[in-house]
DNA sequence: TTTTATACATACAGTCGTGTATGTATAGTG
DNA sequence: CACTATACATACACGACTGTATGTATAAAA
């Protein structure tokens, strides 16, 4: 072995996340070691090192590698959902199912999402999980909050609707439920349930979460 | 410093525990070793090994102790809730309600459950977190179930209605607003949201999740 | 009162993981 | 073509942590 191309390097960087997904996946973050990375990309710490700073240094890279291509995705599927014209109400939700079934069918992003609500700890001395954790609930409840703005302007809710109210119901169920699911997935079946879970809060959410 | 009573001896088994709830939630139970509980609760790895077999073993005994507590104090509750005669569905709104209190209000109790979500990792090899996990969301489902089973026994629900799907909608409603919370405390408040987050699900709860 | 088991503290050995230093074949460069 | 930087593999040094062995003062038992 020997020295590569710049295209080979590039490889052997994301062999060594696909490696780091696998191993975090299986032994979690905190028990997985240098050499357990290596060992499953079929390389030596060697080539670790020469890529990545340390574990942190990795796990970012992952999380990193991750968030960039969901966006990506979620970026294509709103130009076709943003094409024909719905109402704000229906885009959030059919955006809403299209990440939860991102997340159930494509094993790369189930194994993810597994590592953060499972397989890693989220302390200060080891960002940025937590701080990625907080953005992603943000960039969500911020989603929702543009979704229920549109929709009032659209006088397809009420004014006075009570919208921090509606977005904590609304994440709150979509979470829990992913959540749950991820911990116990023969518990029942995520997609059929948040789809039922959004439409009956969309259903409700005229009536209920009134100020005043 | 030399032999104790017993009961000495069992205080200072209290005492490692807490030191461990201290640490685990401050460094992570990965990241904790057990010098580092050994010296929060100011003794040495010496009395760690003559109580706990080793990490695990303490981080079970936490677990149990928190489970044995909470169990108690839910037990107390029922007692004085029971009394009183309300219908089954505004019994579980209560103690659904109680559960978010303590875990709000009592420090112990908050710091054991955002290591549960937070600070620990759940895998095959670092058991039995991960049991006990499954088996809290399943104790809580199966109280829910028998709320709903003798509401329908007293007609105050419907005899069509889709029970498990209305447990799993409350179930995931109460588990993401607790989890987002222990996130981001300062995001909303728990127990107001939580609390409007069950009266809007019950008050729908007639009319929806009915089968057909 | 002597003895013994207890409840720790202290000391030691061994393992494992990390980070770095060094070696090396080759792709790229002039 | 010689040369250099790259992309790794290998080797080494060090610390940290674990588990156990041993020491010891004292509560409890006899």
């Amino acid at each position: 072995m020997a020295r590569r191309t710049k295209e080979d390097a590039q490889k052997t960087r994301e062999q060594l996340i696909d490696a780091a997904e696998m191993v975090f996946h299986r032994k979690g973050v905190a028990q997985t070691s240098l050499n357990d990375i290596a060992q499953e990309a079929q390389l030596t710490r060697g080539a670790f090192y020469w890529h990545f700073k340390n574990k942190q240094d990795i796990f970012k890279a992952m999380l990193d590698r991750q968030t960039r291509s969901f966006k990506q995705t979620i970026q294509q599927m709103d130009r076709v959902t943003g094409a024909d014209q719905q109402d704000s109400l229906t885009r959030l939700r059919d955006s809403i199912l299209f990440v939860i079934n991102e997340i159930e069918c494509n094993p790369n992003r189930r194994r993810v999402y597994e590592i953060i609500f499972q397989k890693c700890e989220i302390t200060a001395q080891s960002e940025p999980i937590g701080t990625l954790l907080k953005e992603n609930a943000l960039i969500g409840s911020a989603r929702m909050r543009k979704a229920f703005d549109t929709a009032m302007q659209d006088q397809i809710l009420p004014e006075n609707l009570d919208i921090d109210s509606a977005i904590v119901h609304l994440q709150a169920q979509v979470t829990g439920a992913l959540y749950l699911w991820l911990l116990m997935p023969e518990s029942f079946e995520l997609k059929i349930q948040t789809a039922h879970l959004i439409d009956l809060f969309l259903a409700q959410l005229p009536d209920q979460f009134l100020i005043r």
